[in-house]
DNA sequence: TGTATATATGATTGTACAATCATATATCGG
DNA sequence: CCGATATATGATTGTACAATCATATATACA
C-alpha cells in the first residue's frame, strides 16, 4: 500500500540510476530485446535483466514476449520528458555545481 | 568527474526519495526556513537537515542565510515539472500496477 | 555575558541496492 | 530429442543510504 508521495518517489528513484538511465536512453527509438539492450549499454546480461525487471515493476516499462526474445519498451512518454528536464537542469546548473562535467 | 548519464541520474535520484519529495512539495510556494520545513513534513530536524543538504549538493535547492535562520528554495522550476510528470505517470498507470493506491 | 533558538554534524545501526558469477528455465531450429 | 540462444534468478559481497540520538556551532536578544 502506497501513498502518493511514495509512489512518485518510486518512479523517480527508478529513473535515478546510471544503468537504468542508459536503458531509458536506448529505448527512445522504441522497443528492444534484452539481447540488443545489454551490449548497447555495456552492462552484463544478468545485471541488465535485473534493472529491466525493476523498471517493469515500477510501471515504467512494458514487456512483450516473442519466441525466445523479450522486448521492453517505455510505457509513458512522460518518462522521456522527465529525463529531458533533468538534462535541462544539468545544463542550467553548471555554474551552481562544484563538479566538472565531462562532455559525453 | 561526472558524465551526462550519471549527472542526470543523480538529479532524479535526489528527487526520488519520500522525505525529499515532501520537501519539494512544501517548497512549491517559495522559500522556507528549516524551522518551517521539518514540522510541515513531519520529520526530525536533523534528518530534514541532512536531506536539505543533499538536495543542495545535487544542485536542486538554493540556500540563503538570514540571521539565525536558513532558508531553502527550489532553484529550477523544471523540478516541479518533473514531479508533476511523475504524478501523471502514477495516475495513468494505475491499471498497470499490482499495488493499490491510498488516496492521499 | 548568558540563555534560548536554529541549524548542522558525528557516531551508530539496520536496511536496501548494485554488481558479479554461476546456474536454471524457456524456446527455437536442425 | 539435442544443442544453441535468450532471459531470469539464487547466492554472495561490498557499498550507500536513511533514520536516530546526542552534541556542536552560530546567532540573537535580554
Amino acid at each position: 500500500m502506497y501513498d502518493k508521495t511514495e509512489y512518485r518517489a518510486e518512479i523517480l528513484k527508478a529513473l535515478g540510476q546510471p544503468t537504468r538511465m542508459k536503458i531509458i536512453d536506448f529505448l527512445r527509438d522504441g522497443e528492444r530485446c534484452v539481447c540488443e539492450i545489454f551490449p548497447a549499454i555495456g552492462e552484463e546480461q544478468s545485471n541488465t535483466s535485473r534493472h529491466l525487471n525493476m523498471l517493469l515493476n515500477s510501471g515504467i516499462l512494458a514487456r512483450r514476449k516473442n519466441g525466445i526474445k523479450i522486448y521492453y519498451a517505455v510505457k509513458h512518454p512522460e518518462v522521456f520528458e522527465i529525463v529531458d528536464l533533468a538534462t535541462r537542469i544539468m545544463t542550467h546548473d553548471i555554474t551552481g555545481r562544484q563538479r566538472l562535467l565531462k562532455v559525453a
